[in-house]
DNA sequence: GTTTTAGCCTATCGATTTAGTAGTTTTTTA
DNA sequence: TAAAAAACTACTAAATCGATAGGCTAAAAC
């Protein structure tokens, strides 16, 4: 299970994706419009600005918005960022590779061989599903939904 | 990341399809070849019977074994043991839905339909993969690793 | 039938992580 | 220089992780 934190971020930079463009956006009206105590998620926003993902301005004027466009922005990255790799196990991480304590026979470690493919799945979902993307799904669902309300009433 | 907890577990599990039909495997014996803290495993396993995968026999001649045969045990159902569902959010798990409490509307949330198709990818590799596919993978490395050591020569 | 064997059960512990809160400082702009 | 707004530092309560300790219970052997 992913954490409120991850959670908080994604929503918060689907909302910045949204107003992408519009200039930046004050903490604390993400914070009303999301729902995420205000506080945390300075503190989060703050990593995914030390992360590169996102730029700030201070003062009047100031706020959050994205360091890039939202087709350039995936969801892989932004949990890398918070939770930490996405591997089960860290023996199989492409990006923060690490041994095993437990396992003196890497190569021939049955979790490793099967988490292995779990890792590759996760990442080929991630890492492919960027902000834009899920802008996109978004809308799709709410059609869907739109359409078969129509055909209810 | 999965805990160290599930990783013995995983272990012990593998050790245990490899002596299957050997009869009981002390909990001590088990310990010592896996090199994991014996009273920690005590309950590792304590677990693992109570939700069917294991039996136990007390006594002289006694120990733990599995309760049905490696084919029928996978590492999808070990780990929902260990670790509680494979889904990153509670919202797309199969096995023990919940609401999100911070999501006011599931259908259209973004987070969702992402981890949606995360959650049936895990699903899909961690569920076929059964102890008895886990050893005969384990073989199969150490034969490609032999037969390149032999080529090596 | 008591002794030995081996799993069962409950409690506790220190370290780390999670989910925040509080207060102060720095930077920018008007 | 006053305001706005992000940045930084520190703290806390609760939960989880990775164990350890010690007594209890059931089964088998003698």
């Amino acid at each position: 299970m992913i954490s409120k934190k991850t959670k908080y971020a994604l929503k918060a930079l689907i909302y910045l994706s949204r107003e992408y463009d519009k200039g930046p956006i004050l903490i604390a009206d993400l914070a009303r419009e999301e729902r995420i105590p205000k506080k945390f998620l300075e503190l989060i926003l703050l990593a995914l600005k030390n992360a590169g993902v996102l730029q700030s301005k201070k003062g009047k004027g100031g706020g959050y918005y994205l360091a890039r466009p939202p087709r350039e922005i995936s969801m892989g990255k932004v949990i890398r960022i918070l939770e930490g790799p996405l591997a089960p196990v860290p023996c199989v991480s492409e990006t923060a590779y690490a041994r095993c304590e437990e396992c003196d026979d890497e190569w021939s470690c049955g979790i490793r061989l099967v988490m292995k493919d779990v890792r590759d799945a996760m990442a080929q979902i991630l890492d492919n599903a960027t902000l834009a993307d899920v802008l996109e799904r978004i809308e799709k669902e709410k059609q869907k939904k739109d359409g078969a309300l129509f055909y209810a009433i």
